[in-house]
DNA sequence: ATTAAAATTTAGACAAAACTAAAAATTTGT
DNA sequence: ACAAATTTTTAGTTTTGTCTAAATTTTAAT
């Protein structure tokens, strides 16, 4: 696999292709900020190895070689990032550029070894689920934080974007994973939130919310 | 920086490339197991960017511009194969192939982190110096094995061969980095010698012993 | 049900990095 | 010194992954 090609399957994956849902050429050309005919181009090739279905005009979706192929990439991106953090200092807005070079280095012992020097992480430092070596992965149950009903308590398990902008908003307003969220009140006028997180009381608006995962306390 | 052309830097250094004297294509393409009119191409690519100094026919050396780069590379190669022996618990036969990916990461924080958590060390798990950030590193003066003289005794510093079979070997006969050797005697006929490594007594080649650096006592 | 708009594919081109085969320059042997 | 051998370069081709522009198919709207 060149990493083109790995660039392409883990963007299918993200994209949802490892349902039965084709994914649109379109959509992977945008978020891969490549053109359409490229991504034709490589459907036919990714085909022609077995890892995606693909039908003229029919969109694009991962084989069952495609979705393991693409689980052991994810599993070696979100390895590293936890590396990164936990065992080199970087900030959670540090550390997804360096995995998406990490991610593409060849060697199944070292992502295990990395996992092991871990102790088997389930979940990276955005809260994303880390696949096992075979594939599995815990899916946790979680809301985004713009769709908890009023009054309702959580715990902060995970971010939907993970950009460096959104994270380091994060940071100054001292929201980190882990955190108890209440919503406090919900402002119709722009859907904007007033919640408590911890100890500190504040408003985010409705992009926020919509980016932050929670799990809700039963 | 392409990968393909850090590779040619990294081999113009390692040829010795740093010094005045220039290095022949033939020999690049010998090291690199590609063809010469590969190297010339790339020699054009590498002297427009002012890494190397090419005339035609005359061989490539390397810029003080490429040797900067060439010593980063290298850092990066030999701080990773400590990274992976001290951290991971990898053998040193097993950490070149994995350092020659790792060394293409391009984050100069990630390195100097990772240098960090190994705690500075000097020297990569075959005995060769780890330049530092900027570019500076040891030169320890050692001799090959091979040429130490009779009766001399000295601690054995590094290997010159770094192939998996060689330090397979040494493995297997008890040699290891920092042992003391002795050379007890040496036969004229095949020119090899037997050697006390530490409290074992041992015949070793002479191919063997012109791969092995060994300190000499003063 | 047509037609307009949008999405997708095809065809042809390009850059990087490699190759082969042939040409040119350098080195070597006598 | 000069022919032969070797080394190096040039010229032209290939592969991978991308692009543009044009053609085709699908989707949406009236």
């Amino acid at each position: 696999m060149t990493r083109s090609e790995e660039n392409y399957i883990k963007t299918i994956f993200h994209l949802g292709g490892n349902t039965a849902t084709p994914i649109a050429t379109n959509a992977i050309a945008e978020q891969m900020e490549t053109k359409p005919s490229s991504v034709t181009d490589m459907a036919k090739k990714l085909a022609e190895k077995g890892l995606v279905n693909y039908k003229k005009y029919q969109g694009v979706s991962l084989t069952d070689f495609g979705i393991k192929t693409a689980l052991s990439i994810v599993r070696k991106h979100r390895l590293w990032e936890v590396f990164l953090v936990e065992k080199l200092d970087f900030s959670w807005d540090e550390v997804h550029e360096i995995a998406e070079q990490l991610e593409h280095i060849k060697s199944e012992k070292l992502i295990d070894k990395i996992d092991e020097l871990l102790d088997f992480p389930k979940y990276d430092p955005h809260g994303d689920p880390i696949p096992t070596k075979d594939g599995k992965f815990m899916v946790r149950d979680k809301q985004l934080l713009s769709e908890m009903p009023l009054k309702s308590i959580g715990v902060c398990v995970g971010v939907k974007d993970t950009s460096a902008t959104f994270l380091k908003f994060l940071d100054k307003n001292n929201i980190a994973l882990g955190n108890t969220i209440q919503v406090l009140e919900k402002e119709d006028f722009d859907m904007s939130l007033h919640i408590q997180v911890e100890n500190q009381k504040l408003n985010i608006s409705h992009q926020i919310a919509s980016n932050l995962y929670v799990k809700k306390n039963d």
